[in-house]
DNA sequence: GAAATATGATTAACATGTTAAGCGTATCAG
DNA sequence: CTGATACGCTTAACATGTTAATCATATTTC
């Protein structure tokens, strides 16, 4: 079998995480986990959001995001309501408090991604994006979720 | 700011998880997550092996592994014992039940992983997983963080 | 060789990932 | 209008990620 260290899940599980390592000290200065600096960044670039909307850009599934709201709720960083022609959604928006917040932590964050993209390089950086964007496609066109062999699910 | 769908750690993000998609069912339908089968697989290519060494090849922190570790011998797939010499470490092996699971879910293990390169093309994702390696030894030498050892830590 | 320190592994505590179930609201069928 | 169905979101339950603390064993220092 494949060198399992060498797969392509495990590269890419490395690779994320030798980034990761340079961003999380910062975040968790300003008390910040990596998931809700992605939600408020998320929120920065609107005025509002629905939630279901909101998981699909942060690439949050909805139970992490609901926790994570309220949570960002309790700490005034965001603010909610429902929307009046269907009960059923809630609308997502940074507070004022939450927009310092992202001023404060953002001049560290973008030099360090800057950093990055120097020692690596610009030109080899947005090709490595764009071959990742293409790997993500190509994936989105293959049948089933993995069922390999599968022909039909018995009923659990 | 940076359109922050585009980063550079959404954009691994979300092509791990597209190449996970198709991987998790099939190792559900074995009764195993992600992570024990980075375990099984990394026993599987040695005789024995220490559990820092274990954590280190499979890409896990210590206490996830611990409690991995505590649940795949219950479940018989793994055997320990400590090393005599040190009775700090812990060896650990893979069992011969372990072995016949490994087995089982190769085959379609192997079948996901062929497609996904059958249609990314074999060439290409050669090259990928070269730029992403090389991205990780660039940020492995910046400063910050990250390079434990490289350095030394001032106690703390 | 006893006290201090370091090391390997586990446990603790809290946040998130993941799937299933639950709850309220909306829509549809009759 | 009402029962059935679908939808949006949350909660539940369990596994893992993450950092700090703990425990036992080794090593060092005096």
């Amino acid at each position: 079998m494949r060198e399992f260290s060498r797969s392509l899940p495990m590269s890419l599980l490395r690779t994320r995480e030798a980034v990761m390592r340079h961003f999380r000290p910062s975040l968790r200065d300003h008390g910040l986990t990596e998931q809700q600096w992605r939600i408020l960044r998320a929120l920065a670039s609107v005025e509002t959001i629905e939630v279901t909307e909101l998981a699909r850009v942060a690439f949050l599934l909805g139970p992490s995001l609901s926790r994570i709201l309220r949570d960002l709720e309790t700490r005034r960083l965001i603010e909610r309501r429902v929307v009046k022609a269907d009960q059923r959604r809630g609308l997502v928006s940074i507070s004022s408090k939450g927009l310092k917040l992202i001023e404060t932590v953002a001049p560290s964050s973008e030099a360090i991604y800057a950093a990055i993209t120097r020692r690596y390089g610009a030109r080899k950086l947005a090709e490595l994006q764009n071959m990742l964007e293409a790997l993500e496609r190509s994936l989105s066109s293959l049948p089933g979720a993995g069922n390999a062999g599968a022909i039909d699910e018995p009923s659990e």
